[in-house]
DNA sequence: CGGGATGTTGAATATGATCAATGAGCGTGG
DNA sequence: CCACGCTCATTGATCATATTCAACATCCCG
């Protein structure tokens, strides 16, 4: 029932050599990957480098896997369209959501330490991709101080928010926390911060946020009640931004 | 009351040009970076160049800080004695214990994105630490593959050990996984995987489990009762391991 | 239309938190 | 050496939040 077009073993395509520097800049314009590595001090030249190692794949289909549990860890990957869920299955045969990754954001970073893919990847909805081959960026970053840099600060902060989630929240901080969050990441990359659509299902949202699905429900319909937001499906507006951001302050630190 | 030792600020000791690859080698033999940096492919060369920048500093006294949350970051630092507690503390005043460090472990990698350490770091023993200024180790990184590669490893497995104790795990299932886990990191060093003190206090334990003191008290009297246990004070003997591993299993994901 | 997946609602339940009190260990000082 | 005080740990009783179980509603796609 499931398609399963592993990333590792996707063929290689649209592996360009740049010409001219303009070229280069466009290549991947929506990848903010390239951005923060020229932000990190690398230069113009170096992002040549760095572009002719980028192969862009895709299109994902919902529900389509990029990578599985177990399979050889090759390459990194930047989001550039849609929405990519990373989850495993515990020996009960459950599913754990770990993650979900949007547009401008890096997947398979925690895969580094191993040689396979300590995860999976679907696709939520129709996903485009810039993939990385590790190996090779490693190398390149060797060279490159601006780029390993960049490695190292994406790595840290994935630190960091994997620990958010791990404090005792109440349902409504989570709910809150996860809205906020969503907003925040979705306005750096130029969308709309008050009106979005939930690309996840509600049983994905509330084993990301470790709770019963009816939870969900409930948070978002007492939420809904009390102004904070619109719901309408899977339509989301933000009608009180400033109550949810002081209930998510203490599980986003600020 | 509390004294305050900052890493950042600590004066620059015991830094010592090698002579020759023996003293070299012993230089840092309980520092398991070095040696999981020979794994990752340096050679003994490399091991000296790595090692002239090594700071030993200590000793920390329990309730000693090491750094604390906005210090400045200059350097990360591994573990050769003791036991280091990171935590935050919240708007509302609240501690949140985000991790015990044993000998061995690396502290400060989360704090590469960012120009300050995110957290506090403090002493609940005795102990001693190897610093690596973090621009020094970068540059030399850049010259040293193994280097660079144990670095990535490093950040990318703590991204994983972070999403463990997210899950939505009972409080047996969480007291099992820090026990065994406590267990194999110390076996992993060379000490006793079946008797050992815990260095922390029981609302340290709470707090980084996320549940309240009352109920590690309760749960650990409980695993005593089961055979699982023999808890005296702060000593700790496995007498029952399988069920421990068995309960701790979906946590630790083995 | 119809059927399956997804989402919502209500009532009962359970797990761990909270509140309050007691106990044990340890350093200090008389 | 014992008394004191402090911190840390334990225990019991009550309470609250979120889960579970069950039924129903809605949407989407054939």
């Amino acid at each position: 029932m499931e398609s399963s077009v592993s990333l590792a073993a996707f063929p290689r395509l649209d592996v360009r050599t740049m010409a001219d520097d303009g070229d280069a800049l466009r290549f991947c314009s929506t990848c903010a990957f390239s951005q923060a590595c020229l932000d990190q001090g690398m230069d113009k030249s170096a992002l040549l480098d760095l572009h002719v190692l980028v192969e862009h794949v895709g299109p994902f289909h919902a529900g389509e896997h990029i990578f599985r549990e177990g399979d050889p860890f090759e390459a990194i990957a930047a989001v550039r369209a849609g929405t990519v869920k990373t989850y495993v299955i515990d020996q009960d045969g459950r599913e754990h959501v770990l993650g979900f990754h949007l547009p401008g954001e890096v997947i398979g970073l925690n895969a580094i330490d191993g040689d396979h893919y300590p995860c999976n990847a679907v696709a939520l909805d129709t996903v485009m991709l810039c993939r990385f081959s590790f190996p090779k960026i490693a190398v390149l970053a060797a060279r490159l101080p601006g780029l390993q840099r960049q490695l190292f600060r994406l790595l840290s902060r994935d630190i960091g928010r994997a620990a958010l989630l791990a404090g005792d929240w109440s349902a409504d901080q989570r709910m809150a926390a996860f809205i906020v969050g969503l907003s925040r990441r979705l306005a750096a990359r130029g969308f709309s911060p008050n009106r979005f659509q939930l690309t996840m299902a509600r049983t994905d949202i509330a084993n990301y946020l470790r709770l019963a699905p009816e939870t969900v429900s409930r948070v978002l319909k007492r939420f809904q009640q009390e102004g904070l937001l619109a719901v309408d499906r899977r339509e989301l507006e933000l009608t009180g931004r400033d109550v949810l951001e002081k209930l998510a302050g203490p599980v986003l630190r600020d």
